[in-house]
RNA sequence: GGAGGGAUACCCAAGCUGGCCAAAGGGGGCAGACUGUAAAUCUGUUGGCAACGCCUUCGAAGGUUCGAAUCCUUCUCCCUCCA
């Protein structure tokens, strides 16, 4: 079998380790207990924690044993790295609830039940630490100087910075003290933003147990342009179905820049490096078909294949023409509603398409509206019981965003 | 504890000798054109509403004034220097 380190390293996943020589070789002559902190900021895991997964995943496929830890006990501080401002608190029912769920997701990709996997909440240890003692025991390696020059706390120190967030790191490397003592955990993977974090705990059990352990941060979810992939401005891809459609999901990935499209592939999916390469380099509006495979891929994996292939058939049906799907996103309405009509700004408001009717009175004067196909070129335009036929109308707005009504 | 500086819309950032400020500019977003459901580019737009007007908004609460993002008071938070 390959050396995992260099599945990850082809598949680009690597962005800086502490050894990777060293590392490269332990993974190669035995299975190695690693693990990944996920804090619990949200009540769902994001499109951006997939990149952590899949290098989890990749490990785990070639016989390490992955500790997928929950952030319990971190959460309750809050990771000031990659923030410009103060970490909202979350209350501790929050973080319970948000743990949960986390767990539930994860055991929707990995099999813990026979041991070749672990999930473990840090808040297991931390919550119970005594001030006194864990300042004494641990807080004593951090030199202050040394944790000023880092790259996390350089923004903050302009913008303001709390001992309460400062102190993180102090408890991130404390977890790998703990998995390294429970589990023989060797190595700590996590996000490039996760690089100091990541150096305390690699020295930290360094220092306290005389250990050769390591530290390994993965690329960041970032478009070829350097920003941040998986956040749209109507807010994060969350793998929650509840909170992100299939569909949705799916069109994220479908509409990803052309430059993006190989490294995407390679990263969010098992499929082979030869067709990830091929699927990468076709020419011109061909790319298309490499775009229809990254998406329909990643929705199969995250909601499985019946709604990939769902998601697939709406894109393809609203996209190549037609424009008619039963699985887009819909509003239903009793038919009494539109016995009198109901004006068009109303419409665009109940069906989510626009948030004020000042922003769908801007869309309709844009010409960005349309109705069956028929863009609406008057503001008061009442939308009336002819207007559907078979009970359904499809409004679109731009060129991408469809929207199904039905009346009963 | 003392002395200064700051807080403006999604973000950054002007304005702060009171009216011309729903508030410049940039970024981001949305829409239109061009395209391949791409990028780049160009154009428009970006608080709300019963819309040539009205209402709410410039950290919070009060006050001065015919009128305040702009002046005064108190408070909150942040930054810098001193202790």
């Amino acid at each position: 079998m390959r050396n995992a380190f260099d599945v990850l390293d082809e598949r680009g996943f690597i962005e800086q380790g502490t050894h990777p020589e060293e590392l490269r070789e332990l993974l190669g002559k035995e299975s190695v207990t690693f693990y990944i902190g996920f804090d619990a900021t949200a009540s769902s895991l994001t499109m951006g924690h997939l990149i952590p997964l899949m290098g989890m995943l990749h490990l785990y496929r070639a016989g390490h044993r992955p500790i997928f830890l929950l952030g319990g006990g971190t959460t309750m501080i809050g990771d000031p790295s990659g923030k410009s401002d103060m970490r909202q608190m979350l209350s501790q029912d929050i973080i319970n609830a948000n743990v949960q769920s986390f767990r539930r997701q994860f055991s929707k990709f990995v099999n813990f039940d026979d041991g070749s996997a672990i999930m473990e909440n840090n808040a297991n240890w931390l919550l119970d630490l005594n001030f006194m003692e864990f300042m004494r025991d641990v807080g004593r390696h951090f030199s202050v100087n040394r944790m000023l020059t880092l790259e996390t706390y350089k923004s903050r120190l302009e913008a303001g910075l709390t001992f309460l967030e400062f102190s993180y790191i102090l408890t991130q490397s404390y977890d790998f003290l703990e998995l390294f003592r429970r589990y023989n955990c060797r190595l700590q993977m996590g996000g490039n933003d996760q690089w100091s974090n990541i150096i305390g705990g690699y020295e930290l059990v360094r220092k306290v147990e005389g250990e050769a352990v390591y530290g390994l941060t993965l690329k960041l979810l970032t478009t070829n342009a350097g920003t941040k992939m998986g956040k749209t401005e109507a807010g994060t891809i969350w793998l929650d179905s509840e909170r992100t459609s299939a569909y949705d999901f799916y069109q994220y990935l479908r509409n990803v820049d052309d430059a993006d499209v190989e490294r995407m592939l390679a990263l969010l999916t098992f499929l082979p490096m030869e067709e990830v390469r091929r699927l990468g380099s076709l020419p011109g509006s061909e790319i298309n078909q490499a775009k229809e495979v990254l998406a329909y891929e990643v929705t199969k994996f995250v909601h499985g294949e019946e709604e990939a292939a769902k998601a697939q058939a709406t894109a393809k049906a609203l996209f190549g023409g037609g424009g008619r799907d039963e699985n887009m996103p819909s509003t239903t309405f009793a038919k009494e509603t539109f016995a009198a009509g109901m004006d068009i700004l109303s419409l665009l408001v109940e069906t989510g398409l626009a948030s004020s009717r000042s922003e769908g009175r801007r869309l309709v004067q844009q010409g960005g509206v349309a109705l069956d196909d028929q863009r609406v070129e008057e503001i008061d335009r009442l939308v009336t019981v002819q207007d559907f036929s078979r009970d359904t109308l499809i409004i679109r707005k731009g060129k991408k965003v469809y929207h199904r009504v039905v009346i009963e």
